[in-house]
Parts: C-alpha cells; sequence; structure tokens
DNA sequence: ATATATGTATCATATGTCGGCACAACATTG
DNA sequence: CAATGTTGTGCCGACATATGATACATATAT
C-alpha cells in the first residue's frame, strides 16, 4: 500500500488542470501527520498502530518518531507508547500569544467606526481586568477615557461582559467576591452577573450601561477561538446621551456581526 | 554558510560519548524549526529571513515552507509574509485535551485557593522542567512570577521537587550533574536532594524555601497515575514573609490531601 | 510449548531532498 | 531613471538521505 501514497507524482500525465500541487516534502508530511496522529490520542500509541493507520512502514514510522522524540516533541510513556509532549502544545500556544489581534480586527473596527462615528475598542482579557490593546477614536469633540494598554474591570464593561459571557466557566470562580462598585450601575453580586451573562448569551453582545464610568454606555462581542474559547472582545463606547441617536439594538448587532466574522476569519485556517 | 549547518554529521568522528544521537531525519528536524521559529514571530517572517536565522539555503527553506503551507500550519499573510496558523494550535490543543489536567485539579486547586488566597500552580514536567499549565493567581497585590506555558527548574521548586520524589528511580540517571543553582538555597548535589526527597517522601509534600527565586517559598505535591508514576503536581506559592501566617505545615497539608484527591480521581477512570 | 504480536537495528538501493543557479518583481540607491 | 540590491520563486542534476525489506529480541497470547 506504500506506493499508492504520493498519489499523483508528476511522471505520469502533463496533468490538465492548471493548479498543480506544489510538491511537498514527504518526509515533512509524514512527520505532522504522525504528530497530529499522537495529539489526538489520549492514552498514546504504538509503533505499529501508526504505521497501519497512516499507511507507512514500520520502519518508517520508527525513525520519524524517533526523530520527533529527540526533537522533543514526541515521548515514550510507560508502556513503551508513544505521544505527544507539551512541546507541541507550547508550540501552538505561542501561535495564540503572538497573533495579530488588531491586524485581524482592523477592517471590522474600521466598519464600525464609519457606521457610529463613537469609539471603538478591542481588549484582552487578563486576569480580571480587560486591556485595550487597539482603539479608533471618536470623531466627536469628546475626548476619549482610554488609551490603548489601559485597563478596565472585566465585570463591567461590553468587551469584558462578552468575554466572561463566553469563558464564564474557567472564570466564575475567580470573579466571586471580587465584584467591585465603581457607579451606581456596577453589577456586584454573582446572581446578577448571571442574569446579565444569560442576556448576552441571548442577545449576541453585552450592554454595558455605565457600570464603570457613569454617563458611558456601550456594546460588546466576543472573539472566540475555534474551541470558543473567548481571546478578545471588540466594542463600541459611546455617551448615553448619544444612545438614542444609535439605538441599543444597532450598536449591538454592529459589533456582534463583527465579533463573528472576526471569529470566522480565525477559524479558516 | 549553508555546510556548516548540520553540525555534527556523522562521518567526522566516532564519536567517544557513549549515547550516540539517535540519527534524526534532516527534513523533518527543519520542518519544525521552521514552524517552531515561525510560531514565535508577531507579524510573520519572510523566506529570506528564516533561511538566514536557522542557517538553510532560500531553496531549502522556500520548499520547506510550501510544504508547511499545502499542509496548512502555515500561511502567507499580507505582505507575503508566512505564519503559522491555527492548525499549529489546534494539535497543540488537543495534547491537553487529552489530558485534562486542569479540569481534574480545578475544585482542588480552587479549595487552596480559598483556604490561602496565594497563588496555585498546577505544573507538569518536561525533561528537567517542570511546566505551568493552570494557575490561579493570588489574590494580594504581589506579582506573579510564572504565566502559564512559563517554565522552571525541576530540582528547586516545590511542584517539581514532588514530582521528583515520586520518579526519582527514572530522574535520577539524567539529573546527575544537572543541578544549576538560582539561589543561595538551591540544592546542588545529588547527595543533598536524595535528604531532601526523603523528607518530601516522609511528609507527604515539597517544600521549597526559596530555592529558585530568592524569597519566594512554596509547597507541592505530585499527582499520580494509578502506577504511581507522578504526570503533574500541585503547588502554592508564596512570599517568605507570608510564610508565617499559614504555616509550613497547614501549606503542607493542603497540597497533600488536594494532589491525593486529584490522583484518586484519576484511578477511577 | 508454539505462535503472533510488539519495538528496534542494520543495510543496500533508489528515492527524494539538496544546493546552485537563474529569473521576475519590487525596493532602494545613486 | 538606470543601477544595484533586495525579495520570493522555478528548475535541474547530483548526491546524500530517507526508504522498505529483512532480521531479531522481547512481550503477550494461545
Amino acid at each position: 500500500m506504500q506506493k499508492t501514497s504520493k498519489s499523483l507524482s508528476k511522471k505520469s500525465a502533463p496533468e490538465s488542470s492548471v493548479a498543480r500541487e506544489p510538491k511537498v516534502d514527504s518526509t515533512l508530511t509524514k512527520g505532522l501527520l504522525l504528530l497530529d496522529s499522537l495529539s489526538a490520542a489520549s492514552g498514546g500509541k504504538g509503533v505499529s498502530d501508526l504505521s497501519r493507520e497512516l499507511g507507512l512502514t514500520k520502519s518508517n514510522t520508527f525513525r520519524l518518531l524517533q526523530t520527533l522524540t529527540t526533537l522533543g516533541y514526541v515521548q515514550r510513556g510507560e508502556g513503551k507508547l508513544y505521544s505527544a509532549t507539551l512541546k507541541t502544545w507550547r508550540i501552538g500556544q505561542r501561535v495564540i500569544d503572538n497573533l495579530d489581534l488588531p491586524e485581524l480586527a482592523r477592517d471590522e473596527m474600521r466598519r464600525i467606526a464609519d457606521a457610529t462615528h463613537e469609539t471603538i475598542y478591542l481588549a484582552v482579557p487578563e486576569n480580571l481586568s480587560i486591556v485595550y490593546i487597539d482603539m479608533i477614536d471618536s470623531l466627536r469633540p469628546i475626548r476619549t477615557w482610554n488609551r490603548i494598554g489601559g485597563r478596565a474591570p472585566i465585570h463591567c464593561v461590553g468587551t469584558g461582559k462578552a468575554i466572561i459571557a463566553a469563558n464564564y466557566p474557567s472564570l466564575r470562580g475567580a470573579l466571586k467576591g471580587e465584584l467591585a462598585k465603581y457607579t451606581s450601575r456596577t453589577i456586584t453580586s454573582l446572581a446578577a452577573l448571571e442574569v446579565d451573562i444569560e442576556a448576552t448569551r441571548k442577545n449576541g453582545y453585552a450592554f454595558d450601561s455605565g457600570e464603570f464610568r457613569e454617563g458611558v454606555v456601550g456594546t460588546g462581542a466576543a472573539i472566540c477561538l475555534p474551541n470558543g474559547f473567548a481571546i478578545a472582545a471588540i466594542g463600541v463606547s459611546l455617551l448615553e446621551t448619544d444612545l438614542p441617536e444609535h439605538g441599543r439594538e444597532k450598536l449591538g448587532r454592529l459589533v456582534k456581526d463583527a465579533g463573528e466574522r472576526i471569529t470566522a476569519r480565525l477559524a479558516r485556517n
């Protein structure tokens, strides 16, 4: 079965199709296939298992595993089984850490800015705060309340609450007893927060009714990894007095759609 | 410069050392090196950059990138730059998913956090380091010293020493001569380490008296497979000045009990 | 005991990867 | 604007490299 592997070599036919595939290095391909397969296994796999699964020779599989092992991507656990190490995980983690979110979100932020002329935020969570990593200033004469690099409590701004709603299971514990009060509208009880979360989930966006700064409202929507974990949020912020001009629903839909599109862009890799 | 690349071929010398290295597939090695390097880059890298960085031919680099691209691990973003995709992340993610220690340990971590309000760690071994795979930040204003994904030498933190004590037979060989010194209290001799291990076994928890960071102490306990092999450890870390407030014994008992309960939960699968 | 798994080692061969070179598309220089 | 230095990409012959067959030692099953 091994000869069937590469499928279309190049010798055979001149190939009708225009786009010929760009010739891949088979060793690297097989190695990554192995790593892929191993990462999907709960308990680890053996050489024979893997060779059958991928249609490779045992010798070949063994040597590739040997390579992966000395490189640290794979280890031989108990019972002689091979399994992927956390080095694999750490590399993937770096991809997330180095994601250029401002670049990914730029178009969507621009779109909302053009539609509202209000202040647009891109924020990431950090412990129980959110940090603004990008923003587009309002064109209105009013000054902005935050700058890039600035922080806000996660439980009382639109972007933060959108992230909470998405990641609640992993945040619930930490939030308990940490809901500081900033304005008369700040949500300070876990029960009230859960009600708000439910509304956020239902609407697809979070609404800040002036829970951090008196008179400053906004909406926010999460940006999620393919597994649903929120890593950022996009939001719009404005004076409460300007809210009627836009309508809460419209502002909510804007960030919701933007968040979904950015999330989709992340996923299509 | 290309010929210097692989450094130690094999022709040269029979190599004095006993353990000859197990001959790695160079294509796979280079490909993974590329992926590694790309995952560490924020904005993406170009072919020439990468070829210089890794000491490879441009042709070679280009073909490897081509392969990684068609396999979906890399993409060409705007500006012709290559960057790692989320497929890389997804694979790494599965490794953790298939071994959901944070989930298994969550309750116990929470319990200790509530009891101490200090920083709680969940760590796994990787070679002669430990990697933090989950943590609960201290509620105190003090800064955190490590992040998820961060590393520490296995022989001088509480979690690491707990793992050593559990797996000493299989680690002894590797540790010999690898006990780097970080503070005045770091254990640097195998003999002293064995004394410490004995104490750890007797107490059921390891104690770090500031052996990695000056003034930062902690306790750690192993999380073991049914056969007794430690795959992780849970620990608490705090400033030495706060130790009297809790008492070493209490902190030790907390992690010891937590480790035992998680171990028990692993066993009942 | 025999029998069928497994993981690992060796080796000759041909396969697949390599480096060199060449080219087009931009950038940057004068 | 020509000259010069980048860049990413395509091609090809040569040789090193990864390959499959074969062999063997150990483990689990019959």
